[in-house]
DNA sequence: GCCAACGTTGGC
DNA sequence: GCCAACGTTGGC
């Protein structure tokens, strides 16, 4: 079992929207960078931990759990030229993007800011931290996750 | 809203 | 294959 970080827009999907629904899987689609589709596609797992993080609003940082329940498969929006993340050059015989399933776990209090984890000394390796930080799904090293897991839950 | 950092595109 | 131009991300 592996730990990912998934950055999520609240105004577009938030933790809120995800505890909303408990029971139902949530298909984690529209990523439409290489990197990130490489882990969707590769490397999760089913099973593996996903902390949910709010960027790009007011209080950035990390709101919660989810667990991945499908592993990756094709994205079908990219097909979609109604969809948002639609892709020409996408093709049917050769899909670019895909996603998996992930379903809600837990919603914490309070989160876990982006300040907060920056000061974390256990906190290196996370994408997250690093200059740039752009990617928008990302492996958290067992270590870090650990870390991460007792100030959330601290 | 600003702007630095980054990924992608496309001309050559 | 290089690299400038461009669009996007995302914290502040």
């Amino acid at each position: 079992m592996q730990y990912w970080l998934f950055k999520t827009e609240p105004d577009a999907f938030s933790i809120d929207d995800l505890a909303a629904r408990p029971n139902q899987t949530e298909p984690w689609d529209g990523v439409r960078n290489y990197q990130a589709r490489n882990f969707l596609r590769d490397d999760i797992k089913l099973g593996d931990q996903v902390f949910m993080y709010h960027s790009s609003c007011k209080r950035v940082g990390i709101v919660g759990m989810a667990e991945v329940v499908k592993e990756g498969y094709v994205d079908g929006t990219q097909f979609d030229p109604e969809a948002k993340y639609y892709d020409p050059k996408a093709r049917t015989d050769n899909p670019r993007w895909y996603r998996v399933d992930i379903k809600f776990k837990q919603q914490y209090d309070q989160l876990l800011s982006l300040a907060e984890i920056k000061a974390m000394p256990e906190i290196q390796e996370l994408a997250l931290v690093k200059k740039g930080a752009r990617l928008s799904v990302m492996p958290v090293p067992e270590q870090e996750a650990q870390a991460l897991l007792k100030k959330l839950e601290g």
